[in-house]
DNA sequence: CTGTACTGGGGTAATTTGGGAG
DNA sequence: ATTGTCCAAATTACCCCAGTAC
């Protein structure tokens, strides 16, 4: 209960996040790829843990390991 | 915390950088020679400070007589 | 209610991906 | 072993305009 609310990104947030087009974002929501939620007027909106998880969930660590 | 403003570089971004062909940058990725993020879409970003570091970070002055 | 900034949708061009061969 | 080019397919970027958000 309470407002544990989850910060809400905006479509250019989360664009400026992976370095895209807000429409981009768009087309991601449209292909399920990543959660949505819809405002009153149809415009979206994203979960900020979301956007972060896919952002550190997919890097590949090079690691300076030279040996 | 959340040092997560990053910013991040494309494929042909990098490859300008570094003089070469965008696929050669793909292939340092998949070397695990360089950080790489993924987008939903399956294309890659590269870290602007990564590219940086490797720029100038490999910089063997005179390179001596290697040849 | 007015105004500014951003968003949504469609369509087309540019870029990126992956594997194979030189 | 590393790089550059070939092919085909997928994804992304930028154009327009109207509507929404604050």
């Amino acid at each position: 209960m309470d407002g544990n609310s989850e910060r809400l990104l905006t479509p250019g947030e989360v664009a400026a996040l992976f370095r895209v087009d807000p429409k981009t974002v768009t087309r991601w929501a449209a292909s399920g790829r990543i959660s949505s939620i819809r405002t009153p007027g149809g415009h979206r909106r994203f979960r900020e843990t979301e956007v972060r998880d896919l952002l550190d969930g997919n890097v590949s660590s090079a690691e300076a390991g030279s040996r």
